[in-house]
DNA sequence: CTTCGTGATGTCAGTTGGTGACATCACCAC
DNA sequence: GTGGTGATGTCACCAACTGACATCACGAAG
């Protein structure tokens, strides 16, 4: 596995959200983001499928996560209470990461159409994705699919909500912003 | 209002629409669409922001549309009588055109993932267009997005339920499908 | 210590999406 | 018929991507 300066990813990923804040989506080229990160655009496009996908590097990890939380979740649990697990176990990952980069990041995606689209398909995927989890619980498709684009909104909602909540010390964690949130749906429904 | 052949966008729609599903989107340039249109691709870029927009022409009038049919529901109707409402009258834009043309089109959009980027942004304007007017009635904030996201919801799966049918005299009509899709919802959350 | 293979990177040329600036043409009003 | 106006064509250009090929670091095998 020989290469130059190991971590070439990471460094594209840093760059580019530096960037994105700094000058904006549009103003940024490729080009930029290589020159920053010590390489060529050329190397840029072997890491990253094109210009958007570099900030979402960790969607398949997440996805993964969430997935196998709700393949573990006691039979018992109704389905709802299955995805709620999933959606819990989100938290696990954004707490290995300083939320003041989830901010920074989010602000770009927000603000740049191209990016906001991105973003909607990966958690179009993550929906589809705990539907076959809970298909394969034998769970019925039309409860599944509803299942899972629920707690796909409540984790849309939920992280909205850490991402606007005061950051350092009196800091709030995910999984209760998520939890109240799954409050307020039981809430709605009752 | 000078121009050379009236109808320039018209003809650009369904060029990209055919190129898109014979070729494929990928193997559609810009100039080809314009050549088939009888215009230059720069013409291309004057009526359609880019190369996916010229699918997505007519879903600001479904906004209005479904916006002005919420706004008009009874004023003693529930929050989700009247998404309700909104989503059943979507259903009068697409009386006008062939179901083929909304198949054909729908089976482009959904084996291009760079359309389908488009056409969840689409849908998600339409939710939060849905959540404002539901706001100007003076439904509380979070009931307001929950009910929008729920009513998309519904007309995501009772398009796709429409598409699938079969065409022709022995056809279902889409209000019909609408309103089979809100009686499951009822049964779920019941 | 040399050689060799492998994977990551650089280089280069090319296609395509998308935009700004300017010229031009058809049509309508006067 | 003259002039204005809006839609179109033309041209030049930048940036996103891609394929093909060369090259370099490093580790393994001898």
């Amino acid at each position: 596995m020989g290469r130059w300066e190991p971590g070439a990813a990471g460094r594209l990923r840093e760059a580019a959200l530096a960037l994105y804040a700094e000058r904006g989506y549009d103003g940024t080229t490729v080009a930029d983001i290589a020159d920053r990160a010590g390489v060529t655009a050329r190397t840029f496009f072997r890491h990253f499928a094109d210009k958007r996908e570099v900030l979402f590097a960790g969607s398949e990890q997440l996805e993964q996560h969430m997935v196998k939380a709700l393949a573990e979740a006691p039979a018992s649990a109704t389905p709802m209470e299955t995805v709620a697990a999933a959606v819990l176990a989100s938290s696990d990952l954004f707490d290995t990461i300083p939320q003041e980069y989830s901010r920074r990041r989010q602000a770009v995606i927000s603000s740049t159409p191209e990016l906001r689209e991105r973003e909607l398909i990966k958690l179009a995927t993550l929906t589809t994705a705990l539907t076959q989890a809970l298909l394969d619980r034998g769970v019925e498709p039309d409860v599944a699919a509803l299942a899972a684009e629920t707690g796909v909104a409540v984790f849309r909602v939920a992280f909205g909500r850490w991402i606007a909540a005061p950051e350092g010390p009196d800091g709030v964690a995910f999984a209760d912003v998520i939890r109240s949130t799954l409050d307020n749906l039981s809430g709605l429904t009752a």
